[in-house]
RNA sequence: GGUCCUGUGGUGCAGUUUGGAGUGCACGCCGGCCUGUCAAGCCGGAGGCCGCGGGUUCAAAUCCCGUCAGGACCGCCA
């Protein structure tokens, strides 16, 4: 935590809490603060007084006061939490009374005047103790929660990542530009967060997803090297990770960059903010995994390398080739067998494997197990299959006595996001994963299209202003399915921090590459004019990536909840229940908006 | 749009499986006692539509249906 703020020495107070030591007795005193606590001996009143962020500071003094003075009513008669004022002079505590808990443990103050400046009612929920209080009431008396600490604290990690990134990216050349919060509705993505035009009726602002095209009219125009800590807005569901409405990312783009320019600069912001911010340990470069890899070895395109457990394919070894149907059956039908070891898993219940072979079900994959029990293999397959084929997929997964081995076969994807599922669950349930380390992986080469599985018809996998890999030739000689984009993620411990790109700053390689998303090139004029026309002029080659601000705090600070790194967030229902929003309005108001509202059907 | 979990004095929880009087714990609140506490202590007290509505039953916090609120997840998030 970085010093407190200079004190204004007023009529309120010429000393923090906090600050007083032995060297301070026998002086004079003027404090305020918060009451933290109160104990009352009848014939004297402690009371524990509170620095602004003491909590966080863990500054707090004890006041004592006697029956026959004039500030004991003052004091008595204010709850706790109420703000006050008070005079008096500092004197050592008697040797058996010190507090080696407190840093002013030493010493206290004897009160002589006190000045009561607000008071409080009596507390939703306590504040000084460190009680779980459920998140509603937390969220419906935020400034009551930032007063507790901990929020606090992390609210003031964030407030140290901004300045880092600021400072760090600023030295190293980017040119922080602010782009509009009013903007047009873009056609791709999320749902948009509309504000109707009171000028134009009819028409509509949308709040940004991301600056996205703005970034990149910034590098036509010459900007070199751009970030910013880009608010951006999308209308969609949230997730433990993911805030409805709003969040923030270090957006940053750079002219005449290749992938590998974007990765080392973000290498080296990364480690900046892990070595000032954080105790956990990194280390650049980070490694790499192609999209493919990171499915086949890991069952996920954010796997979390800590957790050590790898995915095995035994296709080949026993596709075709065993009596079990299943199995035998896999190669033809285009599907994997994998395999997946849960180290100390074989005297798990029967109930537990039959879950996940339930999951698999549900995942449109066949799911089996082998449990190797001391007294021998157990489970499904021990039965199904020869005690050769058996040893087959032990020693594909490595496995030993005392563990299962579960197994999914079919699609590739399918049965290996099933494992990658299963992989993150008990590595994190049997603790494999260092809390004390930030295992960053970039997931590169992902496919630029996927395709529908119901009508067949080609799709942009991400972004659809990624550079293909290859280029025109690619588009022109692949088969859809087979080109990859340059376009990368930054993972780290599971979590997905971060997308990029390489952008195609070509229109004639844009058009291919959209006329293979069926679209045509009036398509692309109309729905990304601007970038259109920009790229008419001479537009530099760029590359980017935009990490998630609040995410980044996520992982820095050990917490599974979004809201826990932002101050004021919504709720999971995009509910503000502080400033109860959002709220209907006047008829007024939606007259100067030319809008009406219509009611869903019941 | 869907699935699951939770909802019990101001706070956090137990009680719900197996229906039997709002039964309990810790904290807080109000009052009293108390001159060395720092999670102060002791005594007393107040505070409940068991989220809400309906149903089953002699009887519902408990079982069933619906609904609202909070959370986790699926869909969604270029």
């Amino acid at each position: 935590m970085d010093s407190p703020p200079p004190l204004n020495v007023n009529r309120y107070r010429n000393r923090r809490c906090g600050d007083l030591r032995t060297e301070d007795v026998g002086g004079t005193v003027q404090l305020a603060g918060w009451i933290a606590a109160k104990r009352d001996h009848g014939g004297l009143l402690f009371v524990d007084l509170r620095d602004p962020n003491g909590v966080v500071a863990g500054s707090v003094v004890q006041l004592v006061v006697h029956p026959d003075q004039a500030p004991f009513p003052v004091l008595d008669g204010l709850r706790l939490e109420s703000v006050v004022s008070v005079g008096g002079r500092v004197v050592a505590r008697p040797p058996e009374t010190v507090n080696p808990k407190l840093a002013t443990g030493e010493v206290e103050v004897a009160v002589e005047t006190a000045e009561p400046l607000s008071s409080a009612d009596v507390l939703p929920f306590p504040v000084e103790r460190d009680t779980e209080v459920g998140e509603e009431n937390r969220l419906r008396y935020r400034y009551l929660d930032l007063r507790r600490g901990p929020l606090a604290e992390r609210i003031a990690r964030r407030a140290q990542l901004a300045t880092l990134v600021r400072i760090h990216l600023a030295a190293r050349g980017f040119l922080e530009v602010q782009t509009p919060v009013l903007t047009a509705s873009s056609p791709e993505g999320a749902r948009d967060f509309l504000v109707p035009s009171s000028q134009y009726p009819g028409e509509f602002y949308a709040l940004p997803q991301a600056p996205q095209q703005f970034k990149q009219l910034l590098m036509v125009g010459g900007i070199e090297r751009y970030f910013q800590i880009a608010p951006c807005f999308r209308d969609e569901a949230s997730r433990a990770d993911r805030s409805p409405g709003e969040f923030y990312q270090i957006d940053l783009e750079m002219a005449f960059a290749t992938q590998d320019d974007v990765f080392h600069e973000v290498e080296l912001l990364m480690t900046a903010i892990t070595e000032g911010l954080s105790s956990k340990s990194t280390s650049a470069p980070f490694p790499r995994l192609t999209f493919t890899e990171a499915i086949d070895r890991f069952g996920s395109d954010k796997p979390d390398l800590r957790l050590g457990l790898e995915l095995c394919d035994v296709t080949a070894d026993l596709g075709g080739r065993t009596e079990l149907p299943m199995f035998a059956d896999a190669p033809g039908a285009g599907h994997v067998i994998r395999a997946l070891r849960v180290p100390g898993g074989a005297g798990r219940s029967r109930k537990w494997f039959d879950g996940f072979a339930d999951e698999a079900r549900k995942a449109g994959v066949v799911g089996t197990w082998l449990q190797l029990d001391p007294t021998g293999t157990k489970g499904p397959l021990a039965r199904r299959l020869t005690e050769e084929e058996v040893g087959v997929v032990v020693q594909a997964a490595a496995a030993e006595p005392g563990d299962a081995i579960l197994v999914a076969v079919g699609p590739r994807m399918k049965a290996s996001l099933l494992l990658g599922d299963q992989r993150r669950r008990h590595g994190r349930e049997l603790g494999l994963a260092d809390p004390d380390r930030l295992a960053f992986v970039w997931v590169v080469d992902f496919p630029m299209y996927e395709q529908d599985e119901a009508t067949g018809a080609w799709d942009f996998a991400h972004n659809p202003f990624s550079m293909p890999q290859g280029g025109l030739e690619a588009l022109r000689d692949k088969d859809p399915g087979d080109v990859l984009a340059y376009q990368y993620d930054l993972v780290c411990n599971g979590v997905e921090l971060s997308s990029g790109a390489v952008r195609n700053h070509r229109p004639d390689i844009m058009e291919a590459a959209f006329a293979i998303a069926g679209y045509g090139p009036d398509r692309i004029r109309s729905s990304f004019p601007a970038l259109w026309n920009a790229f008419h002029y001479g537009p530099p080659p760029h590359a980017g990536i935009a990490p998630g601000f609040d995410r980044i705090l996520m992982v820095l600070e050990d917490q599974a909840n979004i809201r826990e790194v932002i101050a004021f967030p919504l709720n999971q229902s995009a509910r503000d229940l502080l400033m109860s929003a959002p709220a209907p309005v006047t008829d007024a108001q939606l007259r100067d908006i030319h809008l009406a509202v219509v009611p869903p059907a019941p």
